[in-house]
DNA sequence: CAGTAGATTTACTCGTCAGTAGGTATGGAG
DNA sequence: CTCCATACCTACTGACGAGTAAATCTACTG
């Protein structure tokens, strides 16, 4: 099982150029090396020059790829600066250690991801519709950046580090904000509740909409605003009102209609 | 972060006899070794002498234990060996490879999570009885096991590997089980759904019940039923009727008498 | 008490990976 | 055309972790 460890995951292309390490470039063709089969490793030329900022955003982007595919501890830098396209001092140069680089993705992925939600609520509405258009936004973010998404949801929060940490609290003030649209629902209508009462109900729904994605992720044949609708009508109305065919429907006005 | 990241109890003895070059040992025994002082690291001493099986579940325990605190990846077997209170061969002895002893705890964890679940549930009830038993009996388990949920909830799902499609599988089990109990909801009423309107809908129960988990781990001052309960009226009644006053009471009789 | 099976260990090997030292190329300013 | 700042690279180190070879101990059987 040792030998073979490697199928396990892992790609390794890069194997070739490490294992040449015994570093004695000087070495004697004739011995073990037929001449014409030791054809030049295929080496990367040289990355065009390019200013600071535009790498350092495609090495986020490649880092989040990366980090997406096989979570924090088994990415390898090597790896992340081979999809980047650059080599690895070049990661340490601009974004600092592994820890540093996975932080800085955790923040730009969940600040993308806050603000696409809230950019698609308007505080004008009736807090159910404002519900469902976060819903919608919630959906169409993770139909869009599945490898944001795989990042933030699986990725961070197992870690229990500093990192881990920092997702944890992105994701307590996705909760919070859902808490408080509740409690805008409930005093609408006059009902009280307890902040305990409000907060597990928004956790419970965060989680909902997260293993719906998962769900969706796997089952994808539908548009972002019907599965949002799904998950709507699910904690608006509740089983108890589905299976006896009260069901919720989509304002009609206003809807960017794809549903 | 580097350097001292990992605790520091390593032994790397081989430095000892890669110093000794010179061969001269003439009068070395008042240059190298502070004898007293340096006290001696603390060797485990032998386990004791135990049969097989019981040593395996001790692995095992250990296992989940460190497994969760540091995901699969970052947990090394010696630190595994270490909790058990055995040595590294042995692990390797009796639970095969790093890969297989993962599997096995996965295994192990989802079956026992299955079958309190199971046992917990009468056919016999009416569907909706039988949902509310169950999530009593899943939020049981967590609070009893939290390491064992921790394993089977984040690390699993989280490795794209032959293991976390182990996991993935038991995952879809319990889908599938939750989806069935909504069929039979339904189909007492009437209603007609899809599969995937049914499917979609146990993802999203999962997904909450998982995520309300995690949130009472970090917030337990109520018991499972409670806990339970307020699932149950979330999922059961819907924010609609919630607000406007009307929840879901537990059924009296039978019920195990925590909340 | 000898003999043996299996429980347990020490002391390694080999591969990988985070992080770095020190050099090379290149585009724009003068 | 010549600097030189800085984007970029090759080649390396030190450390750790999975997995193993080859003993060594100990409880039980005859």
């Amino acid at each position: 099982m040792h030998t073979d460890t490697r199928s396990v995951g892992h790609a390794h292309a890069r194997t070739a150029e490490l294992t040449d390490l015994g570093g004695d470039t000087s070495r004697d063709d004739t011995t073990a090396d037929p001449p014409a089969a030791h054809a030049a490793p295929p080496r990367r030329p040289r990355a065009k020059r390019l200013p600071r900022a535009v790498r350092e955003r495609q090495i986020l982007d490649a880092a989040v790829a990366v980090f997406s595919r096989h979570g924090f501890h088994a990415a390898s830098m090597d790896e992340i600066s081979e999809v980047a396209g650059i080599s690895k001092p070049m990661l340490y140069a601009y974004l600092g250690s592994k820890d540093e680089l996975f932080a800085t993705c955790i923040r730009r992925e969940a600040t993308r991801l806050m603000e696409t939600i809230a950019s698609g609520v308007d505080p004008a509405d009736a807090p159910d519709v404002q519900l469902w258009s976060g819903l919608r936004a919630f959906f169409g973010f993770v139909s869009e950046h599945r490898d944001s998404w795989r990042v933030l949801h699986r990725q961070a929060s197992s870690q229990g580090g500093p990192f881990g940490e920092e997702l944890a609290e992105m994701r307590r003030r996705a909760i919070t904000l859902v808490a408080a649209l509740l409690v805008r629902c409930a005093s609408n209508q006059g009902a009280a509740y307890t902040q305990r009462d409000t907060d597990s109900m928004a956790a419970a729904l965060v989680g909902a909409g997260e293993s719906l994605a998962d769900w969706w992720l796997d089952h994808a044949e539908e548009s972002a605003g019907a599965t949002a609708a799904r998950l709507m009508n699910m904690m608006w109305m509740g089983f108890g009102d589905l299976v006896e065919g009260r069901v919720w429907h989509p304002p009609a006005h206003r809807s960017t209609g794809e549903d």
